[in-house]
DNA sequence: TCCTCCAAGATCATCGATTTTTTTTGTATC
DNA sequence: GATACAAAAAAAATCGATGATCTTGGAGGA
């Protein structure tokens, strides 16, 4: 799961170009959640044919967005405030987890893409007023805790937790929209980032549970409220 | 994922008996790890047509039995050393959370269909002579080990522990067809029940622990043999 | 003898149309 | 006015065929 986005290699077929665009709609909440998924309004909207189409909701339910019923079409993942919360709880367990492996295994190239990825996305501003910005910034924290854990190697492990960041990011973009950062959320990328290098792992495990836990709460509170 | 094996319904479409078909078959290994699937052979063998195959494919990819290269089709994920010793790592860790749960949320009914799986599990023999009293085993042996952790209300982390079990049940399949129980693994799994039930949460995470890593060594072993 | 390039065959990806199932709508009955 | 049934419409699932891409094997040249 997660090909289009982690393989390095240029989408070659229609339906891995699918799988990417379909992601983004939800991602950013245009295709709402719970919402049902009609095939022939998609494949017109995509100008694709069916094929292609089911393919990439197939690929998409890998990653816990749409789900199939049988003779009943797709929906999007409907959300839940218990959904969230194992999906928060989830990520503490295994991101920790990563993040130890991580410490262990990182050599220095690895130390050096930890901190290429946080100077790029220091770069990129939060609540940005473009689209184009906004994106910028998803795309590069994306790409930051996705390094952090580079090192662990367990591709599995990283799998899932790519698979749940994503699902956790889809609550944050849709119920976080107007949102302003509380806090100073750069600065608790750099502690993680410094933590790791300097092989502290008590502190950063304990930082990103923080950090993953209190964006948790903030969508908690807005999903409680919606 | 696992939907055709988790889910109580009759499976109504073509692709969703394809899938449990072609998983089957997988897990037997009748097809082999790494070999390339032809969807022509595959279409005829299976007596369908090229949409339904595609899209059973594409859902053995969500349990990572199969894997998809663009332009190039799909291929029996392939075993290695590294890839056993990661999903027994993530099982020991992701069912003991998954039991320690359980083991917090469960109430009597649990309790009575851990026993219940137990007992249907123990009237299974083990080594069976005949397919369908093999067939029998694993059945028994998967809904034991999901109930155990069915009580933990994670919907994601079951289906995560799912899918691992799924991965090293393959393994353990291939690779110990002649293998001869060198264990009381009965005696082990009542040992696993009954801590549960007492909520002696330790031991129930030191036996299971001790259980998933000793059948990983005994592939292990087979599989650097092979 | 070995390498490179090209054409033929095999295979994958996509399409448009057909079949099957579900959902909606309309009607008759209680 | 509500319920049950039947027909029509909508939608999903499947099929067979076409177009695009890759792979194989052989001819030509170094």
């Amino acid at each position: 799961m997660n090909a289009a986005r982690t393989a390095g290699s240029v989408p070659t077929t229609l339906s891995t170009t699918l799988v990417a665009r379909l992601r983004d709609s939800i991602m950013r909440g245009e295709l709402l959640p719970g919402s049902k998924l009609n095939l022939d309004r998609l494949r017109a909207a995509f100008g694709v044919s069916l094929s292609p189409l089911r393919e990439a909701l197939c690929r998409l339910e890998n990653d816990g967005l749409v789900a199939l019923i049988d003779q009943r079409g797709y929906r999007v993942t409907p959300v839940s405030a218990d959904n969230l919360a194992e999906i928060i709880r989830l990520r503490v367990e295994l991101e920790g987890l990563a993040v130890k492996e991580s410490i262990v295994h990182g050599d220095v190239a690895w130390e050096g893409r930890v901190l290429g990825t946080l100077h790029q996305l220091s770069r990129c501003k939060r609540g940005a007023r473009s689209t184009e910005e906004q994106e910028a910034w998803e795309t590069a924290h994306r790409a930051f805790h996705a390094e952090l854990i580079s090192a662990c190697q367990m591709p599995l492990l990283m799998q899932f937790c790519a698979t749940l960041h994503d699902q956790s990011d889809r609550y944050r973009r849709i119920f976080l929209k107007k949102h302003q950062p509380d806090r100073d959320v750069p600065a608790e990328h750099t502690a993680i980032a410094h933590a790791m290098i300097e092989r502290r792992t008590r502190d950063a495990t304990r930082i990103l549970r923080e950090h993953i836990e209190r964006t948790g709460r903030n969508i908690q509170a807005a999903l409680s409220v919606a």
